[in-house]
DNA sequence: CAGCATCCGCTTTGATACTG
DNA sequence: CAGTATCAAAGCGGATGCTG
C-alpha cells in the first residue's frame, strides 16, 4: 500500500496493516499460531495466492510476522506474529465487537471457518453462574467441531470434541450463533436448521455482552 | 470495497470501513465532529476529492456517517458520525496505541495537523501528580496552536491558545512529541529546532503510557 | 467558494496456471 | 507444500471541469 505520509500515528499503522487481507492474516495468526502457508490459505478463504505471499513478505519487513523453518520431522516454513504483531490482538477484538451485529445479516454466499468463533465465543460472551459446576457446549458447525467451556465466569472456546458435552448444537454457522446469543429461541431453531442434544438449559448460563452501539 | 465474503465479525467489520481511507474519515470525525467536506479534505491531505465524495457516500450508505444540511446563516451540508459510527473510537484509539511506536521515526515528507494531536495526547499521558495544580502547556506546531491541560490526574487536549500557559513548545512536530514523551530532553531539543519559554519543569508533571510491544 | 463528477494513466487485486 | 508467473479487471491518484 502506497504510505499515507501523515505524521499520524493511525495513519502510520494504516501504513502497515491497512493493506486489504493484513488485519485478516493477523487474525489466523491470533487464532491458531504458528501456522504454515497453506493453513494461512485454508483459514482466508478469497486470498490469491500471490497476494498472501506478497502480504506475508510485507508483514515480514515491517516486523509484524515472523517466518521459521520448522525442523524435521515437518519440516517446512511455519509463520508466527512477533511481539509487536502480537499487539494487534486489541485492533482485532475492537474490530469484530465492532462488527458484531453485521454478523445477524444473511450469511447468504459466505464462507466460514468454525476457529473463527474463538474470538466471538471467548471475547463476548460471561458466564451468568460463576459459582455454579462448569458447563460444556459443543458446537458442530463449519469444518471442525468446537468446544465452549463455561467456567467460573468466563467462556473458553476453542476447537475439539466432547467426551460428554451438556448440550451439542449443530446447524448452519448463523442458526447456531444465533442460539447462543439469545436472538433465535431454541425451539423455533429447529426451522433454520438446528438440531440439539442435551439439555438446553445451559443456555441460561451464557450472558451476551452488548455490542454496539454502545 | 469488495466484500471478502467471510462470516466472521472481524473480515464484515473490514467490509465496511477496511477501504483505504474510510478509517482516516472515521478518524477526523472522531476528532472534530461535524465537518464540512472542505473541513474533511483539509484533515486528510493526499486523499483524491472523488475518492473523498465516494467515501462518504458509501459510509453513510453503511450507517456509520450522516450528512446534514446545516440551517442558515452556515447554509451547507455536515457530516457526522451516527452512534455506530462513533463506536469505532475505541477500533482507531487502539490502532493509534499501536502505531504510536512508529511516530519515532522520521516525519520527512509527512503532511501533519494539530488537531491529529488530541487523539495520542489525550489518550496515552497521565497526569503524575494529581494532587498539585493544574498546568497548561501550549503547543505551536503545525497548523495551528494546541492546549494540554493537566488537571487532576488526566491530560486533556484541544485547540487553543492560553491566557497564560506554564510552557510553551514550538518547533517540529517530532521534536514537540519527543520532548513529551521524554524521548528527547527540553536541553537537547534546541539542536532539532525546539523553543520554548516557560517552565520545563511543569514536563514532569507528565506520565507517559507505555507503548507496544506490551 | 463548497461539493462534487469526469477523465485518464497507473497501481493493486483477483483468478488461474504453473514450478522447485 | 510453498510459492511464481501471467494477465484482465478493478481501484486509486491527480488534474480538471461543472454547478448552485
Amino acid at each position: 500500500m502506497r504510505s499515507y505520509k501523515q505524521y499520524c500515528s493511525v495513519a502510520r499503522a494504516l501504513d502497515v496493516v491497512g493493506d486489504r487481507w493484513n488485519l485478516l492474516i493477523v487474525r489466523e495468526l491470533l487464532l491458531r499460531e504458528p501456522l504454515r502457508y497453506t493453513d494461512l490459505q485454508f483459514g482466508l478463504p478469497g486470498i490469491a495466492t500471490n497476494l498472501l505471499a506478497d502480504r506475508l513478505r510485507e508483514l515480514e519487513a515491517a516486523g509484524v510476522v515472523e517466518r521459521e523453518a520448522a525442523p524435521p520431522p515437518v519440516a517446512t516454513t511455519v509463520f508466527r506474529l512477533t511481539d509487536w504483531g502480537k499487539a494487534l490482538r486489541p485492533v482485532v477484538t475492537e474490530l469484530g465487537a465492532w462488527g458484531a451485529m453485521l454478523m445477524a445479516g444473511s450469511a447468504e454466499g459466505c464462507e466460514f471457518r468454525s476457529h473463527w468463533l474463538t474470538f466471538p465465543l471467548g471475547n463476548f460472551f460471561r458466564d451468568k453462574e460463576p459459582g455454579s459446576p462448569p458447563v460444556t457446549i459443543e458446537l458442530r458447525t463449519g469444518d471442525e467441531p468446537m468446544l465452549m467451556e463455561v467456567t467460573e465466569g468466563a467462556v473458553e472456546a476453542h476447537a475439539g470434541r466432547a467426551e460428554h458435552a451438556d448440550l451439542v448444537l449443530a446447524g448452519p454457522p448463523r442458526t447456531v450463533l444465533g442460539v447462543l446469543v439469545g436472538a433465535i429461541p431454541i425451539e423455533e431453531a429447529g426451522a433454520e436448521g438446528l438440531t440439539y442434544e442435551g439439555d438446553p438449559e445451559v443456555l441460561g448460563r451464557l450472558e451476551h455482552l452488548p455490542v454496539s452501539p454502545s
